[in-house]
DNA sequence: GTGAAAGCGCTAACAC
DNA sequence: GTGTTAGCGCTTTCAC
């Protein structure tokens, strides 16, 4: 159909081709006034911007994401919201996709396998131009897999060696390895790791770590040593005070700040002092690290670099899709507060 | 150009007209096949959908939003993601569209009045159906207007009455009304307020509340009752740490959980004790208010029902972009912890 | 500096 | 139950 018939069928909306019908130009040259083409004359361009706000012309987005076949948008998947280090990240993502004129779509499985299953199924009809994804469980690696295939991924974390795709993670068994030492060396040694233990097996680093400095350190370490503390401060809370009831640590690491805040109030309600009775460490270094009952002495993730590298790497991808994949390995880093105290000259 | 000659073109990419082609159907029949359409018969819809994984046929959702003129997405732009009330109802949100197949934007102004601008403008250039709006500085009411005119908007929170948009919102006037009523209550007197004073004239509700309910006590409240936290939890650590120095409330009125968590820790360095020495009340009920130092009485926010109002109401507006506007109203609910503490019988 | 025309890949009204 | 055809509203060669 030609311009002139398109014209006829025009039908309140303002578009291009009212814009050419009444400003005598060609739709084309409409277009290129409208997105500040170098070709056109000023005088053109000003006649058609001054027509288009007379008329109050809106651009369709949906036709020029069809035309230039992108549309601009990065989808995102996390774990949980609930979780101050994911809103962290999350918001770092906007941000760093913001100043690359990119907006982001954010999902969060929440923990839910199935969930996950179903974002992930979806993400393949959406009309995102990449994806970032953290995946929490490995079943739904098919879907990850067949999500890849299709359209530009980016892991954050860690899967598999056999997973052949970009992926930018921080290697929290080392740090788990670091702040298990750190206890070690401030002379604890009934440490034990608490943490979500029995959902997943794509987020088991952590307690990897710890296990290796204990071995190395020559402690026992066996099934009592892991507390399991689910996965919301909540089920933290309750779980641990039933630990704790029963046994005594000395020294605790947990798998996140955000866990920790449940096991602090379990602690605090037996009486015991922290970190005089119980020393902790956890991880992440989430705004309220700071401010809940005792500073907590933690294992920062670089938050900041996280989105950066994510977004840097996606953006690449999508770019030359035919790139090869790499793995960028980034550290945690240990912030001390006054979550754990000195007993070397005091005895276990 | 015809069928046939799209055929021809085809270059790599498998489409329904590849489909069409190799099947022997015609783009249509292939275009219901592969969305399950009642009509067609089901060894078509069989044969058809065998050769689209054959093929490796990928949906272009860009085709289909433009044919459709609907992309199923909402837009969201809330205040801040620091603070978690934001990220609950955020989470809340996403649940509720989900559930009817609409996937959503998430932005945060930060606080950031010309961030909220740039965000507000950038919407109208965005493929999404309809907006959900939590605007944080009225200086940005006409970009506001100007976004609500093109597409369907929600308002979160209250804004004028003479904005004439669809709003759901908490009536914290009421509730900061009703804390300070229960503080009375208790035998308190010397009370303050603490919150983020200065920057937007768009959330002073619940310092209009506090002061009516002193004000009918017949209790003074200047300039001096009030201190200004900044919005983050370490601004509002400072501020309140130099504001408790010079000043003894005997119990404090907080802006929300989230910066209560700088006040206590505030009050804590200071070797005050919560409630004994300074009790304190907050707003929103947080996940966290229960794990701080002191289980938070707080002034509860709705944050299920607002998610759900936000998008039913939002999403009728999509479908009836002229039905009138309306305000939902809902109310703050009070939760009793232990961070205020009976006066009564023991003088101020 | 501007115009003509093709094309992005799908949907839907209508016809048979 | 299936095919024909005309859009959806923009961008982008290729001419002139």
């Amino acid at each position: 159909m030609v311009f002139e018939d398109k014209i006829k069928k025009m039908n309140g909306q303002t578009t291009i081709y009212t814009l050419a019908e009444i400003s005598g130009y060609s739709p084309a040259t409409v277009s290129r006034a409208l997105n500040d083409d170098k070709l056109i004359s000023k005088k053109t361009r000003e006649k058609i911007n001054e027509l288009a706000r007379k008329y109050k012309y809106k651009k369709s987005p949906l036709a020029r994401n069809l035309s230039v076949g992108r549309t601009g948008t990065i989808a995102v998947l996390l774990p949980t919201i609930s979780n101050p280090i994911y809103t962290h990240l999350s918001a770092k993502i906007i941000e760093y996709a913001q100043k690359k004129n990119y907006t982001v779509f954010l999902n969060y499985s929440e923990l839910d396998k199935e969930r996950e299953k179903k974002i992930l199924r979806s993400f393949a009809d959406i009309s995102a131009d990449g994806f970032i994804i953290a995946l929490t469980f490995s079943e739904n690696k098919d879907e990850l897999l067949s999500l890849a295939a299709q359209k530009p991924v980016i892991i954050r974390g860690f899967i598999d060696d056999d997973v052949p795709l970009d992926c930018v993670y921080v290697d929290f068994e080392q740090g788990a390895y670091e702040a298990t030492k750190y206890l070690l060396s401030m002379g604890h040694a009934k440490i034990f790791y608490a943490g979500p233990l029995s959902y997943s097996d794509t987020r088991h680093e952590r307690a990897a770590g710890f296990e290796k400095a204990m071995h190395e350190a020559g402690l026992a370490c066996s099934e009592e040593n892991f507390i399991n503390t689910g996965t919301n401060i909540d089920s933290a809370y309750r779980n641990s005070l039933k630990f704790l009831q029963k046994n005594k640590p000395g020294a605790l690491i947990i798998h996140s700040d955000y866990i920790a805040f449940g096991v602090m109030r379990a602690i605090s309600e037996l009486k015991l002092r922290i970190p005089e009775d119980i020393s902790i460490i956890s991880f992440d270094n989430i705004e309220f690290s700071n401010y809940g009952m005792v500073p907590l002495t933690t294992m920062a993730q670089p938050v900041d670099e996280q989105a950066k590298l994510l977004i840097n790497t996606l953006l690449a991808k999508i770019n030359n899709p035919d790139s090869i994949s790499e793995s960028i390995k980034l550290d945690a880093k240990m912030i001390i507060r006054s979550s754990v105290c000195d007993r070397k000259d005091k005895g276990i």
